[in-house]
RNA sequence: GGGGCAAUGGUGUAAUUGGUAGCACGACAGAUUCUGAUUCUGUUAGUUGGGGUUCAAGUCCCUAUUGCCCUACCA
């Protein structure tokens, strides 16, 4: 991601204290921007969504932008919640994402002999205990924010026990939740993570990757910053609600360099503001939600704020790391207008997308004078432009016909002034092809247009401007609209896209808010516009002559229609699937709405 | 009655760390245009309140207010 590398003119706050520790060589020479070091942690527990893939870019980029390190690694410390099926999908991600990992993806549960060896040095150190009570008598003896806790009757138990007993929870010999091992640090601390933390909980269950070879399992504020440890993590960045955890992933590195001769790397713990966008919800459980309840067709469908369901969608990695870009990292938590997504996908597809003429809505058009000025059989090619925006995509043949299909809204029976397209002695351009005059329409008895007849004009061909009148006069013409011949038109389904929810915060509960509410009444039941008889250009339908996009999803531009791209079914089905990932701006619905 | 964090146009974010409040998205107006797209130009609008220090404060100090996070054997 060269863009990403480039250091930009003003500094983030991490990039400032990045720069500071480079400069007072905190982590190595000063000077040696090589040794940053970062990574991204998820827990193989759900899909990657926007959220993440801000983090991910954010930690991958500063790596990448120092010359330094970044690492995949799965914190999969709980088996109860924990897949190969989400493993396997995050990889995916962050591969598509652009992320390059050094080096194997890591597991925390690669690490659990070593946290396991750490503990017994904490027990022996007096720094930690096994504590027998009951999950309830410890939230009881926990206290509350302004209520000191108590300490367990445990706490003081001779460190022989507590490792004795330490080693037969990891042999198995315990029932789930019948003991722990705690850090013994502070049970008034007014932090509540230091009162005296869980490191270990007994988990008879299998871990998707060590099996059954454990009986216990380390909390994430025990194994978090061992992993960053062992890694040598840098920077170890995450979101803000990890804050009061800080002391606590301090406390544990200098416990276990208590009276080491070789102290274990310390990684520094820095906080930003979660990636929030207005419109869509982050929370794994209630994604998990959408899927289960069936309102979506999966992880990946192409409403879903997962990495799947944007890639699906259409959207690309850069225009991800854009919109993660254009939202900054700060400590301020702000919703992020889900408008920035919508420009950076704009803004990356205006480049790149290869342009075609599909009609979403089509009505037949007729050229009644097709026949005087040749066969009336003939089919014309014409030469239309692949991307104006560069030059290289080159151009494509379209063909021309006496029957056509255009937009529906693109003809109205009886326009308003500003309505720059057909109607009755309208005169519009057909995009590549010729300028027609419409002359008469056909309805059917429910009063929809089921025809309408043009007469063309043989001196646009090309859509060109026609020569100027005896006067010098040059005739006009205020519109140009898209439109496919009939004779080759290729059927499609066209999904449109659009925001999941009507709400810009749709997970936030009204203070009014009836009995029983739930995020799910802000669904948007038209997320999803299934439109079966689509007709689109051929070029459409190969892939032949088309510039292959890094992922191997083919996005195009329909034109005056939005971005789109072929939907992964479309292969599986045998017919043309397309899901609309970005309407384009649209000046003339924002006037109509005048 | 506790602790932690934050506050700059409508939204998000900058400000050489005390020296002209800038950028992006949006909105609005106009120009260009074979996409009512793109592109270009212009307009709009901001330092949470109150004190203080200073020649000078978004920035430093005091204070108030508002919002978020924290009482899993989740991460």
């Amino acid at each position: 991601m060269p863009d990403d590398t480039n250091e930009p003119a003003s500094r983030h706050f991490i990039e400032q204290i990045i720069d500071a520790d480079i400069a007072s060589g905190k982590w190595g020479q000063p000077g040696d921007r090589s040794v940053v070091a970062t990574r991204f942690p998820p827990e193989p527990n759900g899909y990657l969504h926007i959220g993440h893939a801000k983090a991910v870019n954010l930690s991958y980029g500063l790596a990448a932008q120092f010359g330094g390190r970044f690492m995949l690694r799965f914190d999969d410390t709980n088996p109860a919640k924990e897949e190969q099926e989400y493993v396997d999908s995050i990889i995916e991600d962050v591969r598509w994402l652009g992320a390059k990992w050094a080096g194997e993806v890591r597991f925390a549960s690669d690490y659990f002999e070593q946290f396991y060896e750490w503990a017994q040095d904490l027990i022996k150190k007096g720094l930690a205990y096994v504590d027998e009570q009951s999950p309830e008598q410890m939230k009881q003896n926990r206290g509350d924010v302004t209520k000191p806790g108590v300490n367990s009757p445990f706490r003081d138990r001779p460190a022989e026990e507590s490792l004795d007993l330490f080693a037969k929870m990891k042999a198995g010999a315990f029932k789930d939740g019948s003991m722990v091992l705690r850090a013994k640090i502070d049970m008034a601390s007014p932090n509540m993570n230091l009162r005296d933390p869980v490191m270990y909980r007994v988990v008879n269950a299998k871990h998707h990757r060590t099996g059954s070879t454990w009986h216990i399992y380390p909390m994430y504020d025990w194994a978090h910053g061992l992993e960053d440890s062992i890694e040598g993590i840098t920077h170890s960045i995450c979101t803000l609600e990890f804050e009061n955890h800080r002391p606590l992933y301090d406390w544990f590195i200098d416990a276990i360099n208590k009276g080491r001769s070789e102290p274990i790397h310390h990684p520094q713990q820095i906080e930003f503001s979660r990636l929030e966008p207005t419109y869509i919800i982050t929370s794994k459980r209630n994604l998990k939600l959408l899927v289960d309840d069936g309102h979506v067709m999966g992880w990946d469908d192409p409403r879903m704020p997962t990495v799947s369901g944007m890639r699906r969608r259409g959207f690309t990695p850069e225009s991800l790391r854009a919109f993660a870009k254009a939202t900054g990292v700060t400590k301020f938590k702000g919703a992020h207008d889900i408008g920035l997504l919508e420009a950076a996908v704009r803004d990356h597809l205006n480049i790149a997308a290869p342009r075609r003429m599909a009609v979403l809505d089509p009505v037949k058009v007729v050229i009644t004078n097709w026949g005087e000025h040749g066969d009336s059989d003939r089919i014309e090619e014409f030469d239309a432009i692949n991307n104006p925006n560069d030059e290289a995509a080159g151009t494509r043949k379209v063909a021309f016909s006496c029957e056509l299909y255009i937009e529906r809204e693109d003809f109205m029976e009886d326009p308003p002034k500003k309505f720059f397209r057909l109607g009755p002695g309208r005169e519009v351009r057909l995009r590549y092809a010729y300028w027609v005059t419409c002359t008469d329409f056909v309805k059917d008895s429910g009063g929809n247009v089921t025809e309408i007849h043009c007469t063309y004009d043989p001196a646009t061909k090309g859509g060109e401007n026609p020569p100027p009148d005896a006067d010098g006069n040059v005739r006009k013409v205020k519109g140009t609209i898209h439109w496919v011949s009939a004779h080759d038109a290729i059927d499609a389904e066209v999904r449109q896209i659009d925001r999941l929810f009507t709400v810009p915060h749709p997970a936030r509960e009204p203070k009014d808010a009836p009995e029983g509410w739930s995020f799910m009444q802000n669904l948007n039941p038209d997320a999803m516009t299934v439109i079966g008889g689509a007709k689109v250009e051929p070029a459409l339908a190969s892939t032949e002559g088309e510039p292959t996009w890094p992922d191997g999803i083919r996005r195009f531009q329909f034109e005056r229609m939005g971005y789109f791209c072929v939907d992964r079914d479309s292969a599986k089905e045998g017919r043309l699937i397309f899901n609309r990932t970005a309407t384009l701006r649209d000046s003339w619905s924002k006037e109509q709405g005048k």
